[in-house]
RNA sequence: GGUUUCGUGGCCGAGUGGCUAGGCAGUGCUCUGCAAAAGCAUCUACAGCGGUUCGAAUCCGCUCGAAACCUCCA
């Protein structure tokens, strides 16, 4: 691999690209902020996670040495307001009836399911936020030693005040803290604990009823939200590391108080490299749950949603946020969909033809900017649809060897091939869905009996009964396609 | 209301101060007993109005439109 060109990322903290220079390689340190397990991840929640998996990913055929760390928040995290509704978990722990932590257990393993089905590389570490109340604690009283934490009714706030005539709160999301009070829709409403309006709570005090809560030195209660993602960065990663992964949605407040938090409590800037992916968005709107316009992977998959005309498979819809840039908005649709579908077909199907061409005695294709090309565009922030974009370039490169108007020798097939397996599975993270294939054994094999009879009927030029037979086969859904010398089988969505 | 981003051909989506994005669909062709699939070729574009420039879809301003964030959200 020849490691000339420097990889480029938008950094949000800085509005630009900037040359990726890791603080100590070969090691890299990557957070991404993990789901709250409350309920199942939507296909929103999954976009995000695939951008930071590709990011994974390339960092590691770089040869980069990367700790890919990926949180769970399975407490903490409240609703309405982030410092004062209720813990997500447990409402939902009332609702359903159950323990907290079988909330957490049951949205932990569906999550776990759904990342897999995208064919999502599991973080190196992923912790959860009830491991580390200790670290929290901790956390908590450094931030209060160091003057920007104070304690209310058992509760303990982060005073943004103090700490932006010290430092710049507002640097990552571009607000500025006089600004910020006049444009909040609602103000500071009676009856509050906090100081100032942006303060936020990094321990809460938890009242009796509350099952998930931990004794302090301030309380019974819980640690605020924003505070795991900066413990347990610092604590894996340590108080520095190269790149932090998220959501647009939260990039103000949850990123920028994570920036203060470590500020406040080590006096270091945790993170060289933000990076914020966009959202998934339906007829122009953003995916979510309170809008009701957000669907479940298996949903997705099996197309039982007012929303979907039929069912995508899992590589589909990954190729399908592959082929928008992260740091773009994607509308999903379904033309957009299928065409997705056929795309990767496409795609698939010149892949697997690579290793049935033919050699030659020299090689008739630019193999090396093909190569160079993919390299550049994924470094040139994680570029996805530019790299398709080439990759299909090849693809009618390989479809010409195979129309034998172009040739290929052997090392350069060789060449080829690598390339092929190395960007569209390793890095891109695609892979095959011969989901007709799985296991078949006996359907399998009376297919082969019945194409082999229309085959026969084919050969005395019966053409009555070999339509009959692919006639009746598409009653059933099985669908026969003749090529040259075979007939293949699948069955229709 | 404030901040930010964006407005590209039938659809999805890149990119960029002058040179083909790509995918899907459409059209034509090849292959084929027919069909399907597949392959090849090919068409339509840069919201509107001004300005800067030899030249702008790309830079600047305004207008219109959309979205995200400012509350929990990936």
């Amino acid at each position: 691999m020849a490691e000339t060109e420097p990889l480029y990322i938008y950094n949000t903290l800085s509005g630009k690209k900037e040359e990726f220079k890791p603080i100590a390689p070969p090691f890299v340190g990557l957070y991404t902020c993990g789901p709250t397990v409350y309920s199942d991840a939507h296909l929103g929640n999954v976009r995000t996670f695939l951008t930071f998996d590709i990011v994974y990913r390339y960092l590691t055929f770089l040869g980069y040495n990367v700790r890919y760390v990926r949180n769970i928040t399975d407490v903490g995290h409240l609703l309405h307001d982030a410092d004062e509704g209720e813990d997500k978990i447990e409402q939902r722990a009332r609702m359903e009836k159950i323990e907290p932590m079988e909330i957490v257990q049951k949205y932990t393993n569906g999550f776990h399911d759904t990342v897999k089905t995208f064919n999502l590389i599991p973080p190196s570490i992923e912790p959860t936020a009830t491991g580390h109340i200790i670290e929290q604690i901790e956390m908590i009283q450094r931030i209060i030693d160091n003057g920007f934490g104070y304690e209310v009714n058992g509760s303990v706030y982060f005073d943004v005040k103090k700490y932006s005539e010290q430092h710049d709160y507002g640097e990552l999301s571009g607000r500025k803290i006089d600004e910020l009070l006049e444009q909040t829709r609602d103000n500071l409403e009676g009856g509050n604990e906090k100081r100032f309006f942006a303060d936020f709570a990094i321990w809460k005090k938890a009242s009796n009823e509350t099952i998930m809560k931990w004794p302090s030195p301030w309380s019974e209660g819980v640690p605020g939200w924003h505070l795991e993602c900066s413990v347990m960065s610092t604590k894996y990663l340590g108080p520095q590391f190269d790149i932090h992964g998220g959501g647009m949605d939260l990039k103000f407040p949850h990123h920028e108080c994570e920036i203060a938090q470590s500020v406040g409590a080590d006096g270091i800037n945790p993170v060289k490299y933000w990076m914020h992916g966009n959202m998934l968005t339906v007829n122009g709107t953003k995916m979510s749950k309170s809008l009701g316009n957000s669907f479940l992977p298996h949903e997705l998959i099996s197309g039982d949603h007012p929303l979907l005309d039929q069912g995508y498979s899992p590589m589909t819809v990954r190729f399908f946020f592959l082929q928008a840039n992260y740091r773009s908005t994607i509308d999903f649709s379904n033309d957009a969909l299928v065409a997705a579908e056929k795309g990767l077909k496409r795609l698939m199907n010149a892949v697997n033809l690579l290793d049935k061409l033919t050699i030659a005695e020299k090689t008739t294709i630019d193999i090396d900017s093909l190569i160079i090309s993919c390299e550049k565009s994924m470094k040139d922030d994680f570029n996805t649809p530019i790299t398709l974009a080439h990759l299909f370039d090849g693809v009618k490169m390989i479809n010409s060897i195979n129309d034998n108007k172009d040739q290929i020798t052997k090392t350069d097939l060789k060449r080829l091939k690598d390339h092929y397996f190395n960007y569209v599975f390793e890095i891109l993270g695609l892979k095959a869905e011969n989901e007709e294939s799985e296991s078949r054994g006996l359907p399998d094999e009376l297919m082969s009996l019945i194409i082999n009879l229309r085959n026969q009927s084919k050969d005395n030029k019966d053409w009555a009964t070999a339509d009959l037979i692919r006639d009746e086969l598409k009653r059933l859904n099985i669908s026969i396609k003749d090529s040259k010398d075979t007939s293949t089988w699948n069955y229709e969505n």
